[in-house]
DNA sequence: CCTTGACTTCGAGTGCACTCAAACCTCTAG
DNA sequence: CTAGAGGTTTGAGTGCACTCGAAGTCAAGG
């Protein structure tokens, strides 16, 4: 964890990498592998640890959300990029994550095909073929 | 295309290499992979090209949609190995669709909550949070 | 006959996104 | 003081799933 080097008694809520690559479900690894490629920036405690702000964790979650929807790390790297060059950029911004948002609408109509494949599947080798609850085989689940 | 050599006159359905790969939207290169490491059998035309009948496209189809689902090509493996084993295999079968399945509800539920990030910025950039069709700023789609 | 374009094989190459190794540092507990 | 857990850096390595290149074959059109 960071610190218990509280000179003042404000409970800073500030996480380590550790804590925050937990909650968010990435290794440490792929969180510095996101900074070492400046998609975000992280404080430093005095020893030189990594010191996780709300703003940081945000940040790294949003990253999360996007590559885990299918964004590639050059289109995230552009997309940062825009926020850091400021307000004018909002057009392109607004463009990406249009574009993001159609790719995750086709992305859950092919699971939606995916999970009816899968299902009947299912159905052949646990029972009847129109059953799919109570499976003469198969009876857990 | 197969052959337009008929000897009876009868309509034999199949299609060639591209055809099925348009239609399923890979690459035939990819085809020609998944064949080559013993994922699908494909028949021959006299003069040795790849000749897809029903059962051919059938089962390229649901390799498709299992990998578009995360299902590794070493699990595909497996499994298409035990339907080459025979019956007796079905109850592991039975579980690697059900593995499956949990994988995929598991993904849809990821994508969701991209979803609602990506859509929660395109609120933020694009305009009023409950306007998706008629933005102010954007205009050039 | 000649060209064109889609097909064949095989091995090798590519791109992506991590993932790890090594050597070192620092904090806390015993 | 010592051990051990967890952190740091850099560059290099890995695994996956294609993806391509080269050289050749084949069928149809002009």
């Amino acid at each position: 964890m960071p610190p218990t080097t509280d000179s003042a008694s404000i409970p800073i809520e500030t996480l380590s990498i550790s804590e925050v690559c937990n909650r968010l479900g990435i290794t440490a690894h792929t969180a510095r592998y996101y900074e070492r490629i400046g998609l975000l920036h992280v404080g430093r405690s005095p020893s030189g640890r990594r010191v996780f702000d709300q703003r940081a964790v945000d940040r790294l979650d949003f990253l999360v959300r996007m590559r885990s929807s299918g964004m590639g790390i050059s289109e995230l790297t552009r997309y940062v990029d825009l926020v850091n060059q400021g307000e004018s950029t909002t057009p392109e911004r607004l463009q990406i994550m249009r574009d993001q948002r159609q790719r995750i609408i086709e992305q859950i109509r092919d699971l939606e095909r995916a999970l009816t494949a899968t299902e009947y599947k299912i159905a052949v080798y646990g029972g009847a073929p129109d059953d799919t609850s109570h499976s003469p085989k198969g009876h857990h689940s």
